[in-house]
DNA sequence: CTGAAAGCGCTTACAG
DNA sequence: CTGAAAGCGCTTACAG
């Protein structure tokens, strides 16, 4: 009833190259410079070679209390924005040659605080989550694993901030200065503060150009396509029909495009719309969709790598704020008088 | 220099307990029925509680041999098609409470074999390989580490195959019952045996027509949407155009609608469009695409629940061949004789 | 009903 | 230049 794979241990190689245990060890961490004959280095090499031995990692780990190991964690790897995250993380931590772990929230803070406490427990030597609010130090119960934190609130742990302010404004002036005045806003209805930043950049961006509009020119709906489109078209049916449009993700774009088409708005001449986020969908739609792009992956890659420096050099990486693009495609225009 | 973190150890627990460390591990391990006293099981747990103490996950896989971690190996994150496995399989997995290692192997076999290597030793008790193919037998040196395939051909591990040949020849059938003869090809230029088979699905469903048509309108390109425009270009200016085209995945129909609206050709009525995947994408399209409809949500969560079951049961699983659906949606339509 | 002990495979300080 | 030994934290057969 034990192991089922006969793995090779360090014990078979040291038999099979007539050395002892310790010096394989030697060996193969590289420490054996002036302590083993080239001769022996060669032998032991050779023996490894032959079983296909490789260290066990739980074993090292155990020895070692680092298990080269991260765990990243996101709230929907379905979106296309955090798949971009993804690859960017599993680049940085192949290239490092730690392992990732993979947890999707699935945004439920339930799982989350069970997901930590489990997997600090010797799984992995530290967290990246990325767009998931952290727990409170408290719910840590004393122990502090090593956490950097994405686009998301946190008083503890180092943080990278994306400047959603200020790639919302950016949108918005732009919408501005080609005269638009009637800018409606699809919102996400998430409590998260993510979202919230945007909202309150719209609003700001209004009050700077001294417009006010009524709360009907602001909706915020699930992401989704077909709630995307249920309050789009609420906000295309109004009397002053709005004749620019900010989504707050590039996925409700998708809803604002299908609903402006079958009511026989063309996009950009009959309405503008402008998109956040910077995933392949807006490429995909036509025209294609001026908008916020957040560099995705470069976070992706950028959080784990910044998590890795930290566990390796043991010090707290400071926090910064990460600038986003504004892209300027062919879904607005100038604002036709009519 | 030992371990930064001060993880309580079952140690922590027996001594404030006032027991010895076996009996915790005996009652944090449900098998003190009738081996520990009622009161003493209660002090363990609050002990536990206080200090906030889970077992040790590396210190518990040496001893057990076996992780409780699987590894799931994709071609590419970022394909939508990968990240609904993804979402998949992540589900399966925290369901049984197995940790997932995520590895994007992005289309690189050196990668792959290594990584494989690597992880068998002590990181994970098995792998889902998805789209992924399985290194050689021999490669793997002796060990024999628990693999389900998926959609990739294997002689020795237990397959899940999808049913890409009967899906293609269920949508040249629309086409061909559309009254379709110039029915063009889309494939991608990869040797993997999932798109030939899409590519002889084709083929075979126009011998049975008795259709024969050049090679001229047969291309295929990278998985990127410009290169996918390039090859969709060449086949839309041929001489007789195509009615129909059929694209070997959904990424590549973007492609095609983009080109189609530049050459003022409409969907479905100059050009009728069918997809292979089941993505997103097939919804963002303008009109919606008629497509072959992977489950691939489902084809994640199946295989990693199979993998589970076999390290469980230690019966590996029997291969399997999923179907698929086809799905009619607006971007085919009759043949317009002109 | 409870505890002492072995051992999973490794790394590393220590002895020779 | 090489080896014997301790110990990481756990689970489980064994002794009492």
């Amino acid at each position: 009833m034990k192991r089922s794979k006969n793995l090779p241990t360090s014990n078979d190689v040291a038999k099979l190259a007539g050395v002892s245990q310790s010096t394989v060890s030697l060996v193969l961490a590289g420490k054996a410079e002036r302590r083993v004959s080239a001769e022996v280095q060669e032998k032991v090499r050779e023996a490894t070679r032959v079983l296909g031995y490789r260290p066990h990692a739980a074993a090292r780990t155990l020895r070692l209390g680092r298990a080269k190991a991260i765990a990243l964690l996101l709230p929907d790897v379905v979106n296309p924005y955090f798949a971009a995250v993804l690859r960017g993380a599993d680049r940085a931590a192949r290239q490092q040659d730690y392992a990732l772990l993979f947890v999707d929230t699935e945004n439920d803070q339930n799982w989350l605080e069970m997901v930590i406490g489990t997997l600090a427990a010797g799984s992995v030597d530290g967290f990246v989550l990325f767009g998931v609010e952290p727990p409170e130090q408290s719910e840590l119960g004393g122990f502090e694993p090593r956490i950097v934190v994405v686009d998301a609130p946190s008083s503890i742990f180092p943080l990278i901030a994306i400047d959603g302010m200020g790639g919302t404004l950016e949108a918005m002036n732009h919408l501005l200065s080609l005269g638009h005045r009637r800018i409606a806003y699809l919102g996400v209805s998430s409590s998260k503060e993510t979202f919230r930043v945007r909202t309150r950049a719209y609003h700001q961006a209004l009050n700077n150009a001294g417009i006010n509009l009524g709360p009907d020119y602001e909706k915020s709906c699930l992401m989704d396509i077909d709630d995307a489109k249920v309050k789009a078209r609420e906000i295309l049916s109004l009397p002053d029909r709005p004749t620019a449009i900010f989504c707050a993700d590039e996925r409700l774009a998708v809803g604002v495009y299908k609903v402006a088409k079958d009511m026989g708005l063309r996009i950009p001449i009959d309405l503008s719309v402008v998109g956040f986020g910077g995933t392949q969908i807006a490429h995909i739609l036509e025209p294609e969709l001026t908008t916020v792009n957040v560099p995705s992956e470069s976070l992706g890659n950028l959080a784990v790598s910044s998590l890795i420096e930290c566990l390796e050099t043991n010090v707290e990486p400071k926090s910064r704020i990460e600038s986003v693009d504004f892209i300027i495609r062919g879904s607005t225009t100038t604002l036709i008088q009519d």
